[in-house]
DNA sequence: GACCAAGTTAAACAAACGTTTGATTTTGCA
DNA sequence: TGCAAAATCAAACGTTTGTTTAACTTGGTC
């Protein structure tokens, strides 16, 4: 097991304290430690610690990005289209959930410097929302959600397991009824399409 | 315009000022001087800093469990009583989205602590939602989600508006297809119980 | 009017914060 | 081999952090 590069190291370590700490909770100093990499190499890599957040912000959007490109754009139905992107991007938020966490938690931050940084991103993101999604559900069912609130509702479902874990994990000790990625994947996908209560009567 | 006593004007100016830069990144002088209060005032009522959190966490989780309780329970059909709940939610997240992000937001926390504690309401609402909707699904339609994943879907879906706020405004500049809180309630609504696309071809 | 408790204050504490500096080591190319 | 650029380091910068202390003012009760 070779020791990745100090800026990867630097990366990984402030993913995984970044989330679990939150980004102000997180001293420079234990980050560095947990990285082992000496203190300055931060700086002197992201120029200063909202650089390094900047950049693991820009890691999730470009892969959350793609994976919309890819697996929304194409002549499948909307169904097939729409299904096909929440696997992907459950997927991958399972694999990067600490990123994902950074990204979405960390959110309410007052900094216009960062705000402005993420909303150029969701612009990006609501142009393919709009223009896969959103049209054509107007047209074949009539239903007018604009790509700003299509977003976060897709992404907040999505992350739901995610963001709520830590406490989750907590309330049921035992591990009986614990789901899996699979599964969760499932009823994501069931109920973004076909709603919990999905039968013709009633 | 009489001034609030000042315990609650600290737990006022903590709400608002968590909700914008993070718990963390919240220092108490900068707490101190919003709420017109003498800085050693914080800790003579809190105890410290976490206890603060701590009393506007119960704030939400005290008013949340109410909503369940009372909009969830009843004779009527499991669709009546989760759109019931939802708008209620919905309105409770309006009304107090500052709250509500603290809570959120503020969660990939690694303090066993906090944890511990939101934990132990999130077993309460389990126990609601797993009497109230996840049995009843269950009998109905034979699907099964167990209430830790009922909990974080449903929650999250209806506060994605509100978590995504600060950067969404940023998206669309223009107020164009802004809508408002009584559109978004019903556009969650149809989702949750109906999905996206309930046509029955297809 | 005396007294006790609750409320309020300014001041100080050590510790940790993000950042910068200047020197030193390592690396890659001529 | 030699030299310049990149990388790494220890140390210190001035602030700011959450918390505590002890003195002080206020309000209500006997």
């Amino acid at each position: 097991m070779e020791k990745a590069p100090p800026k990867e190291r630097i990366l990984h370590a402030a993913v995984h304290l970044f989330a679990r700490q939150g980004f102000a909770a997180t001293g420079l100093r234990e980050l560095a430690g947990q990285a082992e990499v000496n203190l300055a190499m931060i700086n002197y890599f992201f120029g200063s610690k909202k650089g390094l957040l900047k950049e693991i912000l820009d890691n999730f959007f470009k892969e959350y990005l793609a994976i919309a490109k890819q697996e929304l754009t194409g002549p499948e139905s909307l169904r097939i289209r729409l299904s096909r992107f929440i696997r992907s991007s459950v997927r991958y938020f399972d694999a990067e959930h600490n990123i994902l966490l950074v990204t979405i938690a960390e959110l309410p931050h007052d900094d216009p410097d960062i705000v402005e940084h993420k909303a150029s991103w969701a612009r990006q993101m609501a142009g393919i929302l709009d223009r896969e999604i959103c049209q054509p559900l107007l047209k074949e069912t009539g239903r007018d959600i604009p790509p700003t609130c299509m977003g976060p509702m897709l992404t907040s479902l999505m992350a739901s397991r995610f963001l709520f874990l830590p406490v989750m994990t907590q309330v049921n000790a035992q591990q009986a009824r614990r789901v899996d990625i699979d599964r969760y994947t499932e009823m994501i996908t069931e109920l973004f399409l076909k709603g919990l209560i999905n039968t013709p009567t009633d």
